[in-house]
DNA sequence: TGCTGGCACTCCCCCGCAGTGAGTGCCAGA
DNA sequence: TCTGGCACTCACTGCGGGGGAGTGCCAGCA
């Protein structure tokens, strides 16, 4: 095991090059931490940290760099969630306030983040899986033509339209309408096709197929969103990465444009606490010199969704995980409101 | 006025430059075009070519570059506008065919545009103003809580809390509801206020207040909505932008976050027909090395959005133009037939 | 055993330099 | 008005040497 002066050799490596970005060397090391050794004592742990894959240098007689697995120590051992200042804190009140819409939260919610990190911000529109219906709407646009709207208890809105295959009434409409809600409305999305499956049974033979066209249209949109969409910005943050630009920032932005590999990298984060991934650790190959620090947010005490920043590896791991807890709750207490 | 054989001369220039990425001489020139006549003679065109600001020269001894100036004429009078070949007509059509949602079809829209020119692709959703009510819907969430939700003929649906200032029966709702898209229904968002605006008279005293609250509810939602959405794709496609990257990305990523300057570049396009803006004649500062080529669509004659992309002012006009103005048809008929 | 100072060594980085070549401008002649 | 020829400019490349930051190792000391 590493001796306890190892590790805050490795702290400091961390925290010197997130800040210079630059190799850092013992020298340098011991003049701006106060570790009580001399050059030579942190050049000898340093080769040991070297030895055990925490950190590497680029070449020979330059300083260290943290790797990936040093990195994760560090914030799995060394680092605490630095918690927001109080200006910050206004500011995330003063940002998210006034946010009417759910696309409006969402939207604030991605340029809050991404503006406290200064790095790419990714925000999960709130799940529909583990939602509840708030209210399930039919409009008949024509004979044959019905609008289908399903509302959510994080006030998400979807509509289909839907071609029956027989004219249906006013009455019907009016009756299949109240059924629907008095058996869904409060209810789990997971739990809607059971609790409707014998629906059509009790409406005339006539109406039946129309019936039943409508019930499968709203399960298909049930399943259809769990393809969950998501909304990213701060994207001009990925311009202070690095010096070798094109070939870092490219497969980053192409990976951000592909929601499929968003959304599971955001998955991948665990339900509870927070998550980071480091480098490597992200599946994605476009990713691997970038870390992903994600927790889920949630109307109550349950998380509906994820959000999260993606930056380089080199980033200041406690203070971004201070900003992605603070901008989760506070968004989380935003949707248990409306 | 310009020779024939200079306009010429600056055609071969900008396809050349377009190209190649890099400055272009008289000999490369006389080469790789039939001109029918010697270095030299191209030589003294481009003198005159440069003298006119048509084109410049990074630095002495170096081969030319077109001017925004020379782009300008290279749109207006030296290219047409390139039709897709067939295989690019069928990948729209693969593509957009399937999309159920008006958020799919925006999506497609910009994800299609993004890889046909192979540059930032902007689409705005279908504005609100010009178009008209389908349906308007009140739904009674709690005794003094209605969700009002309003729904666009270009399948456009927007959803509003409205808290009452006192409970509101059933079917006073019902009455509401009923009254409310006699009105309004196939009529154009700009013609609604004054079509209800003697509405809450002809309510019982004690509807009154809650009728006029939903009323201003629903005219707050057609104003606030005039303020467009819209989304971008394609951002990896700045990378190919230049050599000179971070300078020259920045910017233009931060521009593209800023909705409101988009809407704007969007919005400064004429209705009819397809806008371009070169480098320079952007009002954006962010955008001054970058043209946009901006079209509107519509699901009939008219334009009810716009779309674009955003691309180096060093780019295939023509196909660009070309592929624009075929996506913006197909989207048009596809929200037609919706 | 662990820490320290000293010392030789390794490379990266920066700078100046000359050679190369593409491109230009100008001029005299057809 | 076009053309070939010619001198000139200047970015780009490759090379070599000094400077410096940093390392690894070793011998001495608590």
């Amino acid at each position: 095991m590493l001796s306890e002066r190892r590790l805050e050799v490795l702290r400091a490596i961390v925290q010197d090059y997130v800040g210079t970005e630059e190799p850092v060397g013992s020298k340098a090391l011991t003049e701006r931490h106060k570790l009580g050794v001399s050059p030579a004592t942190v050049r000898n742990d340093m080769a040991v940290l070297e030895d055990e894959g925490f950190i590497a240098q680029p070449h020979t007689s330059a300083g260290r760099i943290p790797t990936d697995k040093g990195y994760r120590l560090f914030v799995d051992k060394l680092a605490g969630v630095k918690p927001l200042s109080s200006p910050e804190r206004r500011a995330i009140q003063n940002f998210m306030d006034g946010a009417v819409d759910l696309d409006d939260v969402v939207a604030r919610t991605v340029r809050l983040l991404a503006q406290l990190t200064r790095q790419v911000a990714v925000v999960q529109y709130p799940s529909l899986t583990r939602s509840t219906v708030r209210h399930v709407e039919l409009l008949s646009l024509a004979p044959a033509r019905l609008m289908l709207v399903l509302i959510t208890d994080t006030g998400r809105v979807e509509q289909r339209m839907i071609d029956c295959p027989a004219p249906f009434g006013e009455t019907s409409l009016a009756d299949l309408r109240a059924r629907l809600n008095s058996r869904v409305v409060g209810r789990r999305f997971a739990d809607v096709p059971q609790l409707v499956q014998d629906l059509p049974e009790s409406f005339d033979k006539e109406d039946r197929g129309t019936v039943s066209t409508v019930l499968s249209t709203l399960l298909e949109t049930l399943v259809e969103e769990t393809e969950e969409r998501l909304m990213i910005g701060g994207t001009a943050n990925l311009t202070r990465f690095g010096h070798d630009f094109p070939l870092t920032i490219r497969p980053v932005l192409e990976a951000l444009e592909e929601q499929v590999v968003l959304l599971k990298l955001l998955g991948e984060a665990t339900d509870s606490g927070m998550t980071v991934r480091i480098g490597h650790e992200n599946a994605h190959e476009g990713l691997s010199s970038t870390s992903v620090v994600a927790v889920g947010y949630g109307s109550g005490d349950e998380a509906v969704a994820k959000l999260g920043v993606v930056g380089p590896t080199r980033m200041d791991y406690p203070g971004t995980m201070g900003a992605v807890r603070a901008v989760a709750r506070y968004v989380g207490q935003i949707l248990a409101e409306s």
